[in-house]
RNA sequence: GACCUGAUAGCUCAGUUGGUAGAGCAUCUCCCUUUUAAGGAGAGGGUCCUGGGUUCGAGCCCCAGUCAGGUCA
């Protein structure tokens, strides 16, 4: 009998996980991970994980399976916690829950539950694994997109690697988020209508200027509105290119702002704590329409805005991800220098997928979108998708 | 120095023939969402520059003043 781990995470998608696991006929172990219980920087009052860890052990109770709390918040601090930190220091945008099922979920856990004697890890994440087998019989698995296209979790996912999912189980990928609920129900699992997690997986929500500010200082700054007339967007574009790369080097540069491209109309306290596309805690008003972050400058402390969501200063057609921070869910698919792939790809969970093709250099790739987006942000992940399949993603430099 | 225009929510402004005020933006809350954002819905918020006067009643009319911008000598 085979012999899975389940992150237990005291809600209904790791709790149904649990009980279709055990009725496939696994030997199953509940988990419990406490990655965090600094409670002072989170908005919710309670004390949110000794809750769901109770709910997490009442449901292993019911189902008849040994449960174990582990507490990796020492782990969890070093290669999460403070990695945001550090991204926002440099004026980038983080993505922490992808690294958590990087590092922590499909790594220390999935190590820990290895060292249990399982054979896999399981989830209650909304993702599908599938495999290909070439001629040689070698396996390759496939990271899939849930069928609940809503609740679909495969982007937090894109940077596992073969070796990780090959020792993975995501038993609810296949159902609906109705069909989990009612599952739970079914079966008398006390999480079944608990309300679903948001804000940063172990954290919780959190206000993200008072908790940044435990470690970056504020500093007054100015806030600068930059006009759509301005030369970054009146600029004609250069028709004739000598290469493509050449075009996809123009395309995807970032426009570089100073302050007298604009007029100063306000004050923030830190670039630091702001994000391209932001339009909320800017705190200026008298515009005909809404002033959105089109840059921040952390060296000069400087936050351009431009009104509108329609400002030129949002948008931008093609990205770059280095080499050293490209990564492939499917090596066997990786591209080499001057190859293309056509496909889509999403800059942020949720995204609907955008029609883009891959540009693959020595130094790294291009994205090239067909329809320009808005608020591509350093740092954040980017993950592209052929069908349903996510093949591999990167960091936006 | 004279004249003109303006002074209304935190900001930018609207306010009909005088009947105790509105819109956008901002802010707050909620919803959505296992990142950051975005998005959706709601709410709060005004000595209508000050002081007089006319009127049953003044943000709107009259007078004086203060401040701001402009024009002319």
């Amino acid at each position: 009998m085979k012999k899975v781990v389940v992150g237990l995470s005291g809600g209904v998608d790791s709790s149904v996980s649990a009980y279709l696991l055990k009725e496939q006929g696994y030997e199953v172990i509940g988990l419990f991970m406490k990655n965090w219980h600094d409670d002072s920087v989170t908005i919710s009052d309670e004390c949110p994980w000794l809750e769901d860890s109770n709910d997490a052990l009442i449901v292993a109770e019911k189902l008849g399976i040994p449960f174990q709390t582990v507490d990796l918040s020492e782990v969890y601090k070093e290669r999460i916690v403070d990695y945001m930190f550090n991204e926002y220091e440099k004026g980038r945008t983080p993505n922490p829950d992808v690294l958590c099922n990087r590092e922590i979920k499909f790594d220390v856990f999935l190590k820990i539950a290895l060292q249990l004697g399982a054979d896999f890890v399981a989830t209650g994440h909304y993702c599908r694994k599938g495999s290909v087998v070439d001629k040689e019989g070698n396996e390759t698995y496939q990271l899939l997109a849930g069928v609940d296209k809503n609740k679909d979790q495969s982007y937090f996912l894109c940077q596992l690697s073969q070796e990780q999912l090959s020792k993975t189980l995501f038993p609810i990928g296949e159902l609906n988020k109705s069909e989990v609920r009612e599952i739970a129900t079914a079966n008398g699992l006390i999480t079944a209508y608990k309300k679903d997690s948001q804000g940063l997986c172990f954290i919780g929500k959190v206000r993200l200027p008072e908790f940044l500010q435990q470690k970056l200082e504020p500093k007054k700054g100015v806030i600068v509105e930059v006009p759509p007339t301005a030369h970054h967007f009146t600029d004609a574009t250069p028709l004739n290119f000598n290469s493509k790369r050449e075009e996809l080097a123009y395309l995807s540069e970032k426009k570089v702002y100073v302050e007298s491209d604009g007029k100063v109309v306000g004050e923030h306290q830190g670039a630091h704590y702001f994000t391209i596309g932001q339009r909320k805690g800017l705190d200026v008003g008298g515009t005909k329409e809404p002033l959105f972050v089109i840059e921040t400058d952390v060296e000069k402390n400087i936050i351009y805005t431009g009104q509108g969501k329609m400002h030129p200063g949002l948008y931008r057609q093609t990205l770059f991800v280095k080499e050293e921070e490209l990564h492939w869910v499917r090596p066997d698919l990786a591209l080499e220098a001057d190859e293309t792939m056509q496909l889509e790809a999403r800059i942020r969970y949720r995204q609907p997928l955008q029609k883009a093709t891959l540009y693959k250099i020595e130094s790294g790739l291009y994205v090239d979108f067909e329809n320009k987006q808005s608020a591509i942000t350093e740092g954040q992940f980017v993950a592209w998708y052929s069908g349903e399949e996510l093949i591999g993603s990167g960091v936006i430099s």
